[in-house]
DNA sequence: TAAAGGAGAAATTTATAAATAATTGGGCTG
DNA sequence: CAGCCCAATTATTTATAAATTTCTCCTTTA
């Protein structure tokens, strides 16, 4: 296996597994409360669970006991799961967080560059910038194929790092943020510019300029939570 | 509540909730992997589980599932729960990756350095520096007391961070390489001036020297993984 | 003839479902 | 408004189903 192209699959690390149902619905169940199809903080009553996806309490339950160690789901001891809440400061707490993190790792992962790396980012981008941001041209509909390639490129940049724990840890802030951006994502288009800012990173990646590589990537995380900050107000009001 | 001074109960976040039989069995699981009693590699028998901790396989179950998002557990799918496996791969990961976050989180912490963080800081490490490293004078035997003040130490340093996702990362990264510290731990005694490494750390902080004190943090981890990785060879020949 | 390999059945173990027990929350009563 | 009872829901136990591993026995081959 080839060490500078990390495999993309990132959901599920066991590949050719028969798949369990609690895993199974587990991917469902994070899934929908990504796209906020589960909105923040509704209750997840087995009842109701059981009979919108189809299956009994007892993968339901450890379903539900991964995604709380996970934090998409709080467990109040005896009285049920919630769908995690969303705030203004968890945000920024995350974004924080994301852009310390991911620029450790990316100063790392160029620190490592390889050829194949640079063209493996190249190819990302390049699919990135092919791949239409909505489904329609004038109003805005999430095209998941875009969701997919976008993190395929983010993924890839900081693929290099040379750390297991910190590319999941990278993942499960990406996870935390998604759902934000999913939850105001429709207003913002197309207004805001994203495509240039990803062909910035990948300039600076490709001219070996650490620090503004990292400035960029960071500004670009930034950017992204300016704009769903000033929505929250609307959404959680 | 005094943000100065970070709650400390590690385990469990919620405190007076009646704790369900999930939960409890979850947290003597977490402990007896970390501290390998249960060791590396071995299978997790639904049976055996059952009758060493007198629990029905439900709570068992869901236990494991958090433990495996944790990366304590590893699933295969539709052939049980094993106890992870150690590596001298992963614990060079583990420790390269705490050196960079709890550095990037020390010189955070210091930026925000207020006079009841500095006490704070100052009463763990009397604390510390003044519980024995081990219960009796000549051979070791690990003091379990000695463990809870050296990590509070640890966790105040980095406490004021101002990111509640990192400081649960890096409390995981440390429950990770607490597990490789107790595989070898008895052999360095009392070879090894730790105490002298807490209080240079002290000393650097409250001296507002961010540099080095980060420096000597990322070193203390540093020693510790390389006594740990020189053992290793025996251990797991 | 002995060893190796492979189907197939038995036994073990895991995963899921159904049933029971325990806990919470809400309404009623004194 | 304190306290008790009832309904609803969660947590746990017990039972069943499904999968995997082990073992046996038969066939094949050197």
């Amino acid at each position: 296996m080839n060490p500078d192209l990390p495999s993309q699959n990132l959901p599920s690390q066991k590949v050719d597994q028969p798949a369990t149902l609690a895993t199974t619905i587990y991917a469902r169940l994070k899934a929908d409360i990504l796209t906020t199809r589960l909105e923040p903080g509704r209750k997840l009553q087995s009842r109701f669970l059981m009979e919108q996806y189809n299956v009994g309490q007892t993968p339901l339950r450890e379903a539900l006991n991964r995604l709380t160690t996970e934090e998409f789901v709080v467990g109040m001891e005896q009285r049920g799961f919630y769908v995690k809440e969303v705030s203004k400061e968890e945000l920024q707490e995350l974004t924080k967080t994301r852009c310390w993190v991911e620029g450790l790792a990316l100063r790392e992962s160029m620190q490592n560059a390889t050829q194949s790396w640079e063209e493996a980012l190249l190819v990302a981008h390049h699919r990135l910038d092919r791949t239409p941001r909505s489904l329609k041209p004038d109003t805005f509909e999430d095209n998941p194929d875009w969701e997919k390639v976008h993190r395929a490129f983010h993924a890839t940049l900081i693929g290099l790092c040379g750390s297991r724990p910190l590319l999941g840890f990278c993942e499960q802030l990406a996870d935390r943020l998604y759902r934000y951006r999913m939850m105001s994502i429709a207003k913002a288009y197309p207004a805001r510019k994203v495509g240039a800012e990803h062909s910035d990173i990948l300039q600076a990646v490709l001219a070996k300029d650490i620090d503004q590589a990292v400035r960029l990537l960071q500004q670009h995380y930034q950017r992204t939570a300016d704009v769903i900050y000033s929505d929250l107000d609307g959404l959680l009001a």
